[in-house]
DNA sequence: GACCAGGCACATC
DNA sequence: GATGTGCATGGT
């Protein structure tokens, strides 16, 4: 983890989350930014490569080895199990930590093919509860990446909390320093109406306030959520 | 050249 | 249980 982001320590005084405004920050969010429509993939398999290359990495970077896999017709559970080492490295080399995410994609790879034969849709039309837990048994999969494959590709709605969002609620008050994944989650969870496509807009939305406002100086100007 | 990015596992205390 | 560290490329 690097622990040498230039945000500052200080957040502001907290408000009570209550559902009125999480909703109003979604509509401001939405409003500023438009619907972000993700997640950028075009197969469910694909979600789930993706969710473990990005793991504390630019997703330009995700994309580039994304476009490798594909050129090597590896981005399908049997075209990337059948994919040699050497080659599985040099096509994700770009999305950074690849030794270890090669690893983790291959554990997942052998979950796939042990208990569920390499049938990813049984596999995703677990019960939500179970399949998370399976998820989290994969070692390279916590709670970021097994709720992202959750929401993006089995399509529960599940509310994906990351760095993102909890820079951007902590320094707007609405949640306090040092929160944890699961605390998070569950005031959102708890606040909005279930909706698969509402968490997946909210969670980007989320993405790109961070992005835009929350990385560079001046930090939060111009923010859509000064105020909120 | 330093900082940062859509985490996670593991060691150590 | 909390904290620190390694993993690595590419953009700013």
């Amino acid at each position: 983890m690097n622990h040498t982001q230039g945000t500052p320590k200080k957040s502001r005084k907290r408000t009570p989350l209550r559902q009125k405004n999480l909703l109003r920050i979604y509509r401001s969010l939405l409003s500023h930014f438009g619907p972000q429509h993700w997640w950028p993939a075009e197969t469910r398999f694909e979600v789930i490569v993706g969710a473990i290359l990005t793991q504390n990495t630019a997703w330009s970077n995700v994309e580039r080895a994304i476009g490798n896999l594909k050129a090597a017709h590896a981005m399908g559970p049997e075209g990337l199990r059948n994919l040699p080492l050497p080659r599985l490295l040099q096509a994700i080399r770009p999305s950074g930590y690849f030794n270890i995410k090669a690893a983790r994609i291959q554990h997942f790879l052998d979950f796939l093919y042990g208990p569920y034969q390499g049938n990813l849709e049984a596999l995703l039309r677990l019960p939500t509860d179970l399949l998370r837990e399976e998820l989290l048994h994969i070692r390279g999969i916590g709670p970021e990446t097994a709720d992202s494959i959750i929401l993006y590709a089995a399509e529960r709605p599940l509310f994906v909390i990351d760095a993102y969002t909890l820079r951007v609620m902590t320094r707007h008050g609405h949640f306090p320093e040092g929160i944890g994944y699961e605390e998070a989650q569950h005031w959102f969870m708890r606040l909005l109406p279930p909706q698969v496509d509402l968490f997946k807009e909210y969670h980007a939305l989320l993405v790109a306030v961070g992005k835009r406002y929350c990385r560079t100086r001046p930090y939060c100007q111009g923010c859509p959520l000064e105020n909120s």
